[in-house]
DNA sequence: GACCGGATGGCAACCGGTTGACATCAACAC
DNA sequence: GTGTTGATGTCAACCGGTTGCCATCCGGTC
């Protein structure tokens, strides 16, 4: 399995020749194994990239070399002169928001399928750390993937002019993007909490920039009254526990009986505070989370919420990246409510 | 998405850029910056990249011009003459354990610090998986980061031969590591169950391959004893909430009050399933984890750990692979005993 | 005025692959 | 025998930087 031939001490000044800056031997070229095969570096690259173009025999000749001395592509020389770097970027806006735990095990799985690598990067919630962090990526990767941006549409546009750009829940025109479909989960929200009495129900909003927020709020906004039910919304000051926490004081002013949640962060954020103060919850206020992160079902009582597929949906944006699906193909990912003990019969009032 | 960039021929334009492979716009080269400047490219590699090697007039226009242009380096060309391409390797048991996502935080924050791009792999705690990711990325990176590697001693010597390589939480002679020095929470731990009444209690032990495993039930066998408390070792099937709730029954039968767990995983699965089964926490029993992951302050009780700095870690890895700390001089980082509401008085017996 | 040495910038050879164009050669038809 | 053709392998020119070495220019000194 040693990847370096016996002799290389004989040859050690010679393998010396050009060690790299930390030291370590340098790797088998393709000029090796043109040598140990007797053939021509060309050749050789062919053999192993192009099958076909030459008798079997030859091409078998050189695999065996190759395998001889260890052979790997490196992959920096192979991006320069054809500018693809088998390298997928994803930029997430937070590594410790459970919710990308999926995503981005989905993405590395597809990628890894695909032959690639992936680069990672964290934007902060800030439209400027995207940025840096899209430009640094950016020269170093095939394709990138922006899981909910907090950049704006012109922005966002100008990336996708020199680097071909795939949307997690974010849809502008002309980008690619992979979404999921709420509408399911939430209906179904919606008719539980209803047929538990409840009337008239608020939402934890998300950040002012995120797209899939004002989906959500917007699918709410129509489907809420065709329930004849009242629904108001309600802003965070952040998509996180503490921002959950914080909400407690104008949950209890807007007098409603039940929430639904951006995320579950949030909504375990008011569950926990809720209890603290007091409150019985579902008994006193019900509580609907979104996404279904690890944590949700830990909670006492456990998070009803909506589950969003993220796995998957890390994977079809890879999918749809490396262009193995049809953007406008995609199918969007269904969402579905997950009853836990976070909600029950609104309180006779 | 069409391929074909529309204006290739209008070449006379500020930036003149040819279409790619990609269909994308190639980048400004430093040939470009050094015919708008008026120099020849070697000047510019210079002026950009060894400042002080020429007179500040020369380096100041030279400056101006690749900013006006918009030039950035492409990293996989200076990658192949330097052999350094400012990338590092992380490579993580499992994405989706929450374990890691303060750890890649940490990495990928002290990577950015240092001007250094992440790439980020799963070795899906599977040594041939890991030995995979390891071949993957290596050739692209500058060092590579293994936390908590599975694969054995003389596996990860070999690969030490070829890569710069700092493992986290796991110590092979004549490679570097970042540890966290468990003794002083785990200590913690076991004097507040001692001042429960706990007089024997269960190790819920991790991956048999896992490194740091052996050392936390290893300083459970000094401490216990030197406490005056029994310990015993109960096997489970894998460091998972599943793997916590299939080990309910041989901590029951094993008679233990309180339990040491190899991870918050395993010691929530437990806490689920012993509730489940009418079991009193922490009246039957106590149970203490490891790690203070995301969720654990999440359950009732709240889970009582032992916390890990796990971004100081990833940090500390990153530093000392980029050679900004000796890894002698590094000090190991600290545990710390967190006491929620799963641990409390021995039940009378 | 001739000489000298440091500062400055350019030439050209890499790094390790890929690929269009071409040389070579055997087989085959005429 | 010659001409044609297709199969096969090689040559050499890139890709976009870096860097050792050399040429030039400058001011200063004897």
């Amino acid at each position: 399995m040693g990847p370096v031939s016996a002799d290389s001490d004989k040859a050690a000044k010679k393998t010396d020749k050009r060690p790299t800056a930390t030291g370590r031997r340098a790797a088998v070229t393709i000029y090796d194994v043109a040598r140990h095969a007797g053939v021509s570096p060309s050749t050789v690259s062919r053999a192993l990239g192009k099958p076909g173009r030459m008798s079997a025999r030859m091409e078998r000749r050189i695999q065996d070399a190759a395998a001889e001395l260890g052979y790997r592509v490196n992959p920096m020389a192979r991006a320069l002169p054809t500018g693809r770097t088998h390298t997928l970027g994803l930029i997430v806006t937070d590594f410790t928001n459970p919710v990308y735990f999926d995503l981005v095990r989905g993405a590395e799985r597809a990628a890894g399928v695909a032959g690639c690598t992936m680069v990672l990067a964290e934007s902060q919630e800030s439209g400027e750390a995207e940025s840096n962090a899209v430009e640094r990526v950016r020269p170093l990767v095939d394709g990138l993937v922006l899981a909910a941006p907090r950049l704006d549409d012109e922005a966002l546009t100008a990336i996708a002019q020199d680097t071909s750009l795939v949307l997690i829940n974010r849809v502008v025109p002309d980008i690619a993007s992979v979404v999921v479909d709420v509408r399911d989960g939430l209906t179904a929200a919606l008719d539980h909490l209803r047929a538990h009495g409840h009337g008239s129900i608020g939402y934890l909003s998300g950040p002012a920039r995120s797209w899939i927020n004002a989906r959500r709020w917007e699918v709410l906004l129509e489907e809420a009254p065709r329930r004849g039910m009242h629904v108001v919304e309600i802003q965070t000051s952040e998509p996180t526990l503490a921002g959950g926490r914080d909400a407690l004081r104008r949950v209890r002013a807007a007098g409603v009986s039940a929430l639904v949640a951006y995320n579950d962060l949030i909504a375990i954020g008011l569950l926990r505070e809720a209890q603290a103060t007091g409150l019985n919850v579902p008994g006193d206020l019900s509580i609907v989370g979104f996404d279904d992160i690890f944590g949700a079902e830990l909670t006492t009582p456990g998070l009803s919420t909506i589950r969003v597929p993220l796995g998957a949906l890390g994977e079809a944006a890879i999918h749809v990246l490396i262009g193995r699906v049809n953007p406008e193909e995609h199918e969007p990912a269904k969402t579905e409510f997950v009853r836990r003990q976070s909600t029950g019969p609104a309180a006779a009032r």
